[in-house]
DNA sequence: CCCACTGTTCCGCGATGTGGAAAACGACTT
DNA sequence: AAGTCGTTTTCCACATCGCGGAACAGTGGG
């Protein structure tokens, strides 16, 4: 038996996330479906206590109460997902990342580098913009198309290399053979020679995490890619079951 | 008048944070003088929602689900900041950041660039260890001896110049001056040449972030420190007041 | 000034959350 | 295998708290 009026306010939190992290309380009211009075009550709680902010122009937004506990959980999140990037590192042999995304940017939580002395390595803690890597395409695969566009609207897409997708009518169709595929592939669009695959990290029916192994092109294109995103969904499902027990990959 | 379930599981998500992101109930319990049958209810709520996790030994950490909210609610308080650190930039001529704690290291949030030509930049996103950057130094001073003192022995404190704080005593003393004299300085002890100044950003009594101005060391060395810090001090307290409209910097 | 939409406040009521006690669990010792 | 101890989990009678509809207030546009 669940404590109703937290689950609500986490309810509200979300529903400004969903928002992009702003929104109006009729807004919030037609995404959970409580009342003004409820919303209300709740929002003044949260944003007693640093958790929500309200703007001049009435409208509520995430505060900054949330970055401190946002940052402690990450590298909780980090320091768990180890095992399975080194599972995933045995796997392809190449070095494997954990990332989400946060706001508008990809950021790197955690890494396990592949023993190769020639190896891809990326800076924990680095952010990108998520249209030119695999990671990327597989967190906004997860959202709704307007979600994703709205991203691409506010970061643009500029081009990193020669083959970086810059145009939004194709990146929409390659986030839908993502979301059928169920993996998404960097053919040297962030970064010239290098190869990368990348799968979902599921948390009750959402994509809270993106799971990616990269390498030289070569020796990436030299696997098999269904067999290897195979092997790195069942490691990524049982990351996800780790993060919550009853997660369901649905 | 606020939603006491809501300000209980806060507390608990609280406790869990101020014991380094896990804990077991008893500690929880011991933190907020909350029953433990209460306790229980609000876990088994927020680990039915991805917020929190509970771990082979039966102890509870903060979860997944808060890397998200806190992901997004980072990249907006790095908007709000732009107008203070461009206020900052105003005031000293120099590049003025905002960075706060995740875990273990300090992240670049948001900057605001000198415009003189030779200027500092710190890439947002970018995450260093804290003994040897001034914002570092106010991040751990706000926080009790023992806690600062276990960052240390997990990162440890490599050194980066010759003239980085590499001894526990000395760094121990190093915050306690810090937390008597209101700012902390960087000289050259990340990097040579550099220096640097940073305040604490107060939001109900916590240091929650830091924000400095940092230079070549002739210039930042050419103004009043004093002067400086206290011209600093009021623009990071406007701050934390927008960021916790009734923040009280005590 | 009026209107439409949004946000805020109030209060009677009953559903929800409380918290003490009991039960269960897990690690350790004998 | 049994006992001990500290911790966690479960239960349930009860009272408080959170609810939600209605009224009020605010805001921007015509």
């Amino acid at each position: 038996m669940s404590v109703q009026s937290v689950e609500r306010a986490l309810d509200v939190l979300e529903a400004l996330a969903e928002h992009g992290g702003e929104a109006g309380l009729s807004e919030i009211a037609a995404r959970t479906g409580l009342p003004y009075g409820t919303i209300h009550r709740l929002l003044q709680t949260l944003l007693a206590r640093g958790y929500v902010r309200q703007e001049s122009d009435r409208r509520y937004a995430l505060g900054g109460g949330l970055v401190r506990l946002g940052g402690i959980a990450e590298s909780m999140v980090g320091v768990w997902a180890q095992p399975y990037l080194a599972r995933m590192v045995e796997l392809s042999g190449e070095t494997a990342n954990l990332a989400v995304l946060e706001g508008d940017f990809i950021v790197y939580v955690a890494q396990a580098p592949s023993p190769r002395r020639l190896r891809m390595f990326a800076e924990v803690g680095r952010r990108v913009l998520p249209h030119s890597t695999a990671v990327g395409k597989v967190l906004l695969s997860g959202r709704p198309a307007s979600q994703a566009v709205a991203v691409f609207e506010r970061t643009g897409m500029p081009r990193r290399t020669p083959n970086t997708i810059t145009e939004l009518t194709a990146m929409l169709a390659e986030l839908e053979q993502v979301r059928s595929r169920g993996y998404a592939m960097d053919l040297g669009e962030e970064e010239l020679g290098v190869h990368c695959l990348a799968v979902p990290v599921w948390d009750g029916g959402r994509v809270v995490a993106a799971m990616s192994v990269s390498g030289p092109a070569e020796r990436i294109d030299g696997l098999d890619r269904d067999e290897l995103a195979e092997g790195l969904r069942k490691i990524a499902l049982d990351f996800g079951n780790e993060l919550r027990p009853t997660a369901d990959g649905s």
